[in-house]
RNA sequence: UGGGGUGUAGCCAAGUGGUAAGGCACCGGAUUUUGAUUCCGGCAUUCCCAGGUUCGAAUCCUGGCACCCCAGCCA
């Protein structure tokens, strides 16, 4: 992490500190995150946990989760539990404040019944469709419902009578009276309750009408004594009505919203509906596939959740539009693995080597270092023999002139083990290399000469006597544009990278790998890190990339 | 063409009238038994544009331009 860097100073911290300053908060300040739980929470939800529960604990304050439950028809337990788990994962903890807007729902309706008394809402007859067309447009202002004058004696009956059942799903609504000529369109007259015959996740049948999200927020912050509503740019326009609900009934607090920009992520979408599409086509093994940028993604990937804090911390909170490049996060899962996870062997596209001058029943074994900047890290036994694998990407038959790994008549060494020179390549019928066979130097046991002569090329391999088949998934973006662009009409094959997951069934591991758990990490050296699947048993290891080693040839080779 | 916002390097981002931090990326170079890591060095005479105020402007004023958000009984 990036304990050398100074917290960086963004204009939320700014505004808290003066507040604070000001001593507008003498009982301190309180946050929230306010997840609707009808999905899995994604990179973007990460920015807000780190930003309100990560503020709350600089300053000493309390953050509250909030499930912000009011629509029944998309919510469900199974949410509930996930979200729960990725703000437990990322390092957070709600402590005795874990609330659901549904605990308010008797509290709401005092208030609603309030704005009613005081002629400032109504029940409205209107149809969803008549109310749109009567709202006007961004130009052209709205025409007042016919229902608007209703006295308060008729509102309170009819809305008790919704919350009773009489009224049929969609034929009546609760608005509040506020201007239908504003030229910002959220204070035309907007709704505030709707009449749905839904079983809520909480609540159960106890309710047929749920309050809207712009009544329900600002009273659910007072509720809660939020001193800072913290939300994403989008509800800008929303702010308005958000204060005029808590001006126009008791709120038991003022609470204030301050608005930032969303994260947008090069190569990947963070729409919950584009998200919710993938999982139900099928075009991903579920919300925690490796590809997703949901939290339980990117966990599955070996991504560490001090790297998505991290990650957080770096990007910043503003009101820019934000769009991100990729290799931030990379670089921040890297740094995170580099100086922790232990170093081993695998061949991910095997090529046979044969040692000719190796004795045929001769074994040894090299002590390899599990991290080569951390001796604390230990060390583990490689076996050698005379057949090998290395990687095929590790051979060239007429290899450019900056390549120093193996070529015919070329000495490079195995890391760890000996100096061996190429000197024959075998082909199959179809004239691709099959076979390569070296001879190796033994006075360079360990890897070094005593003659002192320099190899460039140091490259891994595994013996094939003792490796296992291990499957190793790679992966690349989703999509194929940096900015995905979508609608529901658009087919997913179009967009989606068809590279996006490389299984390789029958990867080499060393032996010492045959064993890791569930969610232990490596880096497999030269070629990135990578975390043992949830689904890997010993006879059938699964191992997925989180992230490739930075590559420098890979850019020399492309110039 | 209504309302609300935002413009600092390829991408993020500090900067709050005193002469452009930092990170990522990129480009060198050193060390290296991972073409990794680490280390050193480079990378905005200029802050969307044009005027103006000022000894002095990314910061203040005026006028443009570009982009984003809003017309769910979603959040």
């Amino acid at each position: 992490m990036n304990e050398n860097h100074a917290a960086p100073s963004h204009f939320i911290r700014q505004l808290i500190q003066a507040d604070l300053d000001a001593n507008r908060h003498p009982q301190g300040i309180t946050t929230r995150f306010p997840p609707e739980p009808n999905g899995y929470l994604h990179i973007g939800h990460a920015k807000s946990i780190c930003l309100n529960f990560g503020i709350a604990r600089e300053f000493s304050g309390r953050c509250f989760l909030r499930f912000d439950d009011t629509n029944p028809d998309r919510e469900s337990p199974e949410f509930v539990s996930a979200i729960k788990q990725d703000v437990q994962w990322l390092g957070f903890d709600w402590e005795d404040r874990l609330r659901h807007a549904s605990d308010y729902f008797e509290q709401l309706y005092g208030f609603a019944v309030e704005l009613i008394k005081a002629g400032h809402a109504f029940v409205c007859d209107l149809s969803a469709e008549e109310i749109r067309t009567t709202r006007g447009t961004l130009t052209t202002p709205g025409s007042n419902s016919p229902f608007r004058d209703r006295s308060a004696e008729e509102n309170l009956d009819l809305f008790s009578r919704m919350r009773d059942g009489e009224f049929a799903e969609g034929s009546r609504v609760l608005r509040a009276k506020i201007d239908m000529s504003s030229p910002n369109i959220h204070l035309r007259d907007p709704a505030l309750y709707r009449i749905r015959y839904q079983t809520h996740h909480n609540t159960g049948d106890q309710w047929c009408i749920y309050p809207m999200y712009d009544f329900t927020h600002p009273l659910s912050d007072a509720i809660e004594g939020v001193t800072h509503s913290l939300c994403t740019l989008e509800f800008e326009d929303n702010r308005a009505l958000y204060d005029w609900v808590l001006e126009h009934v008791s709120a038991p607090a003022r609470p204030y919203q301050t608005e930032f920009s969303r994260l947008s992520l090069e190569y990947t979408v963070v729409s919950k509906r584009l998200l919710t599409a993938l999982v139900s086509q099928q075009v991903v093994s579920g919300w925690d596939d490796p590809r997703m940028p949901t939290l339980s993604g990117m966990r599955r990937r070996g991504f560490p959740p001090e790297a998505i804090v991290d990650f957080c911390g770096r990007i910043g909170v503003t009101r820019n539009q934000q769009n991100v490049e990729l290799s931030v996060l990379e670089n921040c899962v890297r740094e995170a693995l580099d100086p922790s996870v232990p170093r081993a062997f695998s061949v991910l596209r095997p090529l046979k080597v044969v040692i000719e001058n190796y004795p045929d029943d001769q074994e040894e074994h090299f002590v390899a270092q599990n991290h080569p900047n951390d001796a604390s890290l230990g060390e583990r036994h490689v076996p050698f023999c005379r057949e090998l694998f290395i990687e095929q990407d590790d051979f060239m038959e007429n290899p450019p002139g900056k390549f120093f790994r193996l070529a015919p008549g070329r000495e490079v060494r195995l890391r760890y083990a000996y100096l061996v020179t190429c000197t024959d390549v075998i082909h199959d019928e179809n004239g691709n290399v099959a076979e390569v066979r070296c001879t190796y130097d033994p006075e360079t046991r360990g890897g070094n000469a005593p003659d002192g002569r320099k190899v460039k090329g140091t490259i891994h391999w595994v013996s094939a006597k003792h490796a296992q088949d291990a499957t190793v998934r790679l992966y690349e973006p989703l999509f194929n544009d940096p900015e995905p662009k979508f609608s529901s009409e658009d087919n997913l094959a179009d967009i989606l990278n068809p590279n996006s997951c490389v299984t390789i069934e029958q990867a080499k591991i060393e032996p010492s790998l045959v064993s890791a758990k569930p969610g232990a990490c490596f880096q497999f050296e030269r070629l990135g890190y990578f975390c043992v699947d949830p689904t890997s048993t010993e006879v059938t290891p699964v191992f997925n990339r989180a992230v490739s080693l930075r590559d420098t040839w890979q850019r020399v080779k492309n110039q």
